[in-house]
DNA sequence: AATTATTATTGCATTTATACTATACAAGTG
DNA sequence: CACTTGTATAGTATAAATGCAATAATAATT
């Protein structure tokens, strides 16, 4: 249910073509929620059956033709119902792959786990360093913006989660190294 | 491609039914996945018919009768091939619809957001004492299983995150004070 | 008498993942 | 100049996974 909605969203902010409308997601909601290229077209044709969003072909001759999107006053209404809406229930979850795995890791030896660790710290200092980037760019380029803030807020949540994850690694490399 | 892999994990510690695998799964793997009892099942059998897992009936003349799922040698390789195999890239990724709500909420008032952040960081409270008592009952109980350690960390995960979410929360309240 | 526990299964809709199809132009390579 | 590779552009097809709702039937518990 996010995905459509994410879109929504973008689609407020102006018009915009399928093929940008993945370009941005990639840069922005794509730190938190991911998306096929794929299905953002097919999300915007559900979504234009369902009349929340028009598109207008825009005809090119050196390229394929656009289809630039556009949103509706039932999208927009859709948008503000969604964001309205009460679902902490439904939307606070953890749902993380590698924690499953690792929870069965004693199988395999406490060596080729460490070395993972590692390589999920590493990849972390690489998130914390894009989305520190991310971060500061927002707040000097769209500071006093009415959508700066929450934007602001995303971006504080990813650096305080991947600062979290780093000290996390660390204290799994301790804890394993002392099993040898 | 997780849940699979959690069922195998799961049915690695002994034979099961599926009726006590989901109240297992719910009891453990279920803070960082979540699965409906239907699809546990489903995958139970499709798991049989790709051979990682073998079936037995018990029949029972006063409860339904049950199937006892059994790990097969391929199964437990299968197991084996998950946990080595290096998915870092894959795995690791927040996917969280609250926050793609939140990069959304200038729509809405600031009153209305902070509200809602409250409520999440009650969750976050809620969730946190969760955890912290499967973390003191897993020290206490498994010291010393050789898959303790890990489960120690995903709950130390657990721990570190809702905290850290606790932070967040009370920072973006802060904010939303200010902008009224 | 009403609810909860036991032990599943089925059907349908939605969501996600993976792979593949085309075209045009630009830029680099031999 | 011919050839390849990259990238912008705009999708389609198919399969796998997940969610949600409903159904069955008996036993134990409140």
């Amino acid at each position: 249910m996010s995905l459509k909605h994410g879109i929504l969203g973008l689609l407020n902010y102006g018009p915009t073509t399928g093929y940008d409308l993945d370009k941005i997601f990639k840069g922005s909601l794509n730190f938190f929620w991911q998306s096929q290229t794929s299905q953002i077209y097919r999300e915007l044709r559900a979504m234009e059956g369902q009349g929340w969003i028009s598109a207008e072909i825009v005809v090119q001759q050196d390229k394929p033709n656009k289809n630039i999107f556009t949103l509706t006053a039932s999208g927009k209404e859709e948008l503000q119902r969604w964001l309205m809406h009460d679902s902490i229930g439904d939307d606070i979850k953890v749902r993380d792959p590698f924690l499953v795995k690792l929870f069965f890791s004693g199988e395999i030896n406490a060596e080729a786990n460490i070395e993972t660790m590692q390589r999920f710290k590493q990849c972390c200092q690489y998130a914390l360093k894009k989305i520190n980037e991310t971060k500061k760019h927002v707040e000097d380029a769209y500071d006093g913006d009415k959508n700066s803030v929450y934007w602001e807020m995303t971006a504080s949540f990813g650096h305080y989660y991947y600062e979290m994850c780093i000290l996390w690694a660390d204290e799994c490399i301790m804890k394993l190294e002392r099993l040898k």
